[in-house]
RNA sequence: GGGGAGAUUCCCGAGUGGUCAAAGGGGGCAGACUGUAAAUCUGUUGGCUCAGCCUUCGUAGGUUCGAAUCCUACUCUCCCCA
């Protein structure tokens, strides 16, 4: 098989492919422009969203050739794919707003050099579309019949579904068609719920050019207990920085579950497979500090190595000896001014105002239950004012339960 | 257009005049055990000025000493027929 899809394989990339010995051929022939689509429907990416983007990496290392589609037309009506609700819709200004800010992300994840990773954006060729023309042109090809076999639409028949939505299909499709005009790109990747849309576009191309075109999809990514990666307490596993600290990312890593740290490092990180299989396959404290090394290998590809080194010196005086406040700078932090503290503040509303807890009520659930601390000692007391005497230069260490911990800075 | 069913707390889902902040499960949170893991066990899970009070059972009114439960109108969803 050709190098750069064993690489995929051996990494375990690869979910479904139309036709891998195929492409396998063609690959070995040369370079093969290839894309993956995303739709701007959230002002960032989160980590769910990587998979296809880790993948197109290594292809274009391989020497490919690789599109980015940004899709701001599609995003307009949304996918219904995989998804059991209808998608609320997002002002044209938010779409393109987003779009701009993901394809950021994606440069300085991807590094876009405009000749063999470039970015494009299906506003292009969807906004103004002709729909007479459209129905005309593609809209003959496309099967009713076939299309509401498909698991995607049949779900969602149970629940609703609008005529724009069931449209996503022929406008992925058209998406590959004009790809393929612009671009000469014969394959396209994306996740296993694209598989549907991908093949379609297959089909189109087939029909109206006589092109034998490619697709491959990833499996979609879940934790080994089956839920879904990337949620944290606060929603998704976001790359934006400002929805998600690399502190925070960095410790979802490192609390991944024993079984996952294999498949995560050959997925998230560029370390060689035979590393990933010694570091995935250790017991005990070995597995425990392999996580350490996927944290910081994942963050240090989405956030920089600064970034990463900032997260794994919090994270070890965090859960090291305890207590640390110094190197800790990584750390979620909270302000305050002085004059507050020196007043005195019950426990429970600082709690609350740093964000720990989202209620008074929860604050006192936690201190009854025994898991609310200030620099490490435990609140017993529902009542306990904090005063500048805990304050150790300007910090106050607060923590919730075993791991979540914010600072206090008094100013 | 006609007929039927339904809308309950984060989710699923009981509840059909007071004993309901509302069973049970899931999820979440906390504690024990550990390795910042998993599994397991225990507790907890609307808010607050917290032995009390306030707000929640699609929306708005009404009946009643008292309503998630009864009545009226409205909105939305699903199913069957056209």
């Amino acid at each position: 098989m050709n190098r750069a899809l064993q690489t995929l394989q051996e990494r375990g990339f690869i979910q479904q492919c139309t036709d891998l010995e195929g492409l396998s051929a063609l690959m070995d022939k040369g370079p093969v422009t290839f894309y993956v689509g995303c739709d701007p429907t959230g002002p960032s990416l989160h980590i769910g969203h990587m998979v296809p983007f880790f993948a197109l990496r290594h292809l274009h290392e391989a020497g490919h050739i690789a599109i980015a589609l940004i899709g701001g037309g599609t995003a307009r009506i949304g996918d219904p794919s995989g998804k059991t609700e209808m998608r609320k819709m997002l002002t044209y200004e938010q779409i393109d707003e987003n779009s701009e800010r993901i394809r950021k992300q994606l440069d300085a994840f991807i590094g876009f050099d405009g000749k063999t990773a470039f970015t494009a954006n299906n506003k292009d060729w969807l906004a103004n579309l002709n729909y007479i023309d459209f129905l005309r042109d593609i809209g003959v090809h496309f099967s009713v019949n076939r299309m509401l076999s498909f698991e995607a639409y049949r779900k969602r028949m149970e629940t609703g579904l609008t005529f724009i939505e069931f449209n996503y299909q022929l406008l992925q499709s058209y998406d590959f068609l004009q790809l393929y005009d612009r671009y000469g790109c014969r394959l396209q990747i994306g996740g296993d719920d694209q598989w549907g849309n991908i093949v379609a576009g297959i089909e189109l191309i087939r029909r109206i050019r006589g092109v034998e075109t490619y697709g491959l999809t990833f499996p979609l990514v879940t934790t080994s207990d089956g839920k879904k990666m990337g949620k944290t307490e606060k929603g998704a596993l976001f790359l934006d920085p400002a929805l998600t600290s690399p502190y925070e990312f960095f410790q979802y890593w490192r609390n991944v579950t024993d079984a996952d740290v294999k498949r995560f490092l050959l997925m998230f990180t560029f370390l060689p497979v035979s590393e990933c299989e010694t570091l995935g396959s250790a017991k005990d404290s070995a597995i425990n500090r392999a996580k350490e090394r996927l944290a910081w290998e994942v963050t240090a590809l989405i956030h920089g190595k600064e970034e990463a080194d900032k997260a794994l010196q919090a994270a070890r005086a965090l859960f090291g000896k305890g207590g640390a406040t110094g190197d800790a700078d990584a750390v979620p932090t909270h302000r305050i001014p002085a004059k507050r503290i020196e007043q005195g503040i019950l426990a429970i509303d600082l709690f609350v105002e740093s964000g720990l807890c989202p209620s008074k009520s929860e604050a006192r659930r936690l201190i009854q239950q025994g898991g609310a601390f200030v620099n490490e000692e435990k609140v017993t007391d529902l009542e306990r004012i904090l005063d500048s005497t805990l304050v150790q230069d300007g910090i106050l260490l607060l923590r919730a339960g075993k791991k979540r911990y914010v600072r206090v800075r008094v100013e």
